[in-house]
DNA sequence: CAGTTGACAGTCC
DNA sequence: GGGACTGCCAACT
């Protein structure tokens, strides 16, 4: 417990305090339910919604990133195909897209029910609605 | 040490 | 209703 605390973190360059508290808050987040960046940097106290991002592409590798999507509800650009396997089969209320209507963006024909998935860490209730 | 990028968000037009 | 710009903060070169 004594330790000379002169340098904060004198070990591996990358210290992940800021992607440890991503990953802990991601890891936090329960099946069928997802956040947006920007809440994830709201509870870290940041309005970092890009360094969520950012710091879970590297420390991502062993989180539930697609547990965490944009704002919209749409899961990462590149990775929707990767996400809409694991929302399947977390049950996460996902709103499929069965008419062809709006395609404006053209991207996934489906997206996330934020309005039901979103879920706070600090909030237990799982349906508020 | 400084500049650039980036799994975004929110507001303005 | 849809599109574009700016703001944010952290990691990479």
């Amino acid at each position: 417990m004594d330790r000379a605390e002169s340098g904060p973190e004198p070990d591996s360059g990358a210290e992940p305090d800021f992607g440890a508290a991503v990953a802990e808050v991601v890891r936090l987040i329960p099946a069928g339910h997802v956040m947006t960046y920007g809440d994830v940097a709201a509870v870290l106290g940041s309005r970092a919604a890009r360094a969520v991002g950012t710091v879970m592409a590297r420390e991502g590798a062993d989180l539930p990133w697609w547990r965490v999507v944009r704002a919209g509800g749409l899961p990462p650009v590149r990775h929707e195909a990767r996400a809409l396997e694991h929302y399947r089969a977390e049950g996460t209320p996902l709103v499929e897209r069965s008419s062809a209507s709006s395609a404006s963006s053209g991207s996934s024909a489906w997206r996330i029910d934020v309005r039901r998935a979103r879920w706070s860490p600090a909030t237990d209730a799982d349906d508020p609605f």
